[in-house]
DNA sequence: ACGAGTATAATTGTATACAATATACGCGAT
DNA sequence: ATCGCGTATATTGTATACAATTATACTCGT
């Protein structure tokens, strides 16, 4: 009997394919390559001392990962994301994070639950301090927590995948302001739902933390960074 | 200026890569390849007439549709569903095409509806005549209209990825029995709530259409197809 | 007969060579 | 000057060669 159903991260650390796909994503979402900008194999390929193949390999997983788009005999060009596809991405979040809440709430083990007390007590302890990239990580942490207690491997993986695509947007607008606080709160808010066993309360708050944290990002500067393309979502 | 932005099939067909990718796709979903079976790069290359190296880029394309599963330096195996894959793809698919009919019913065209409407007059035809496949094509065709309709290209890539993956065992529930009649009828009323501009309601019944059909599936036969992972998604 | 260890084969991972395609440039005609 | 066209160049697509890894089979000792 093979082991086909073991664990294996699909981008592994240890071949020359994955540590290429692992890099490129770290990049573009870092902003390193920036939007629309060309990906050229051999340059890639030179910069990490790798030949053509394994690049171009990272190359079709990071275009159905979204981050690029290949186009036939032409090259690879990061994809950009413009101010409709974020609101799309938290109108579904908005709907899927609520679901994964509901989920948690009879899944959760008592380990991820303290997974979730802690991460919260420590992010109200950088807050304070004013640690922005300590509070940018806690928040993503919250979420993969979150996402993992659920117990369903097809939901986790697609929250996953939107949660990593808006990131980009993201971490600028939460290290600008006060929304931190307002998030950890409402992080805690979801946590005791849970807790307590109210999926429907659970679902319903994780909605709404969507929602009010796409509004923030509209109201601080969603516009700026996308500006160009903000006609589109104007809806 | 390049036209970055214009439309191309990711999946192209003229290119032997895109064409291997969507000949072991099609494949996969219609049961050659069963469930655990290895694919081996050499064989399919042999097969097809291709070297490895367009099958290998294939390979990595279908890894992350989720229709195979990639162990590093083993090989390349086709992934099962379990029954409880298959009822959280419909619990997130309640959620996502009540979201894309809601969506719908602001944004569809004109072509679009009439499109709709001819699609639920052919399905009524076909069923009094019991033309299964037919029947069930028109199913497919419904739900992509929708999904354009929906003028959301991440929330229409989402449920088209979702709809792919559990065409595998929806085909063999939808030809079985009754279900072709009711679900045209739903998808007549959903048709009625967009046309009306109702899109609570269009989203209420779009929610209901998925759980009626998931409903469906697990009295006819779900259970035999994957009855040995029933016991996972007994929940 | 059985298991450890090793050689052998099969398979994937990577690099390179060659082919096909698209882009850029230059030259000439108008 | 501008447009058309053909050649040169760059870039991607594919095939093949080689390296590394894993699976298999066999030998040998007990």
């Amino acid at each position: 009997m093979t082991n086909y159903d073991k664990k294996y991260d699909s981008d592994d650390k240890y071949s020359l394919r994955g540590r290429v796909f692992q890099k490129l994503r770290e990049d573009i979402l870092s902003g390193k390559y920036k939007e629309h900008e060309e990906l050229k194999e051999v340059a890639i390929g030179e910069e990490l001392g790798v030949s053509r193949t394994p690049v171009r390999e990272a190359f079709r997983q990071l275009e159905l990962e979204g981050l690029i788009k290949i186009v036939p005999n032409k090259g690879a060009y990061v994809t950009g994301i413009t101010a409709k596809d974020v609101k799309d991405i938290y109108m579904i979040r908005s709907l899927l994070e609520g679901l994964c809440a509901r989920l948690a709430t009879e899944k959760i083990t008592k380990e991820q639950m303290e997974e979730m007390e802690e991460n919260i007590y420590l992010a109200d302890f950088h807050e304070e301090k004013g640690h922005l990239d300590q509070i940018a990580e806690l928040d993503n942490k919250f979420h993969d927590i979150l996402y993992e207690a659920c117990d369903s491997k097809l939901l986790e993986h697609t929250l996953r995948d939107f949660h990593r695509y808006v990131l980009r947007v993201r971490q600028k607008t939460l290290a600008t302001n006060t929304r931190g606080r307002a998030s950890n709160e409402e992080h805690r808010q979801i946590m005791e739902a849970i807790k307590a066993g109210d999926a429907s309360l659970a679902e319903k708050l994780a909605n709404q933390h969507m929602i009010n944290a796409y509004d923030n990002m509209v109201k601080n500067g969603l516009k700026e960074i996308y500006g160009e393309n903000m006609t589109d979502g104007k809806n």
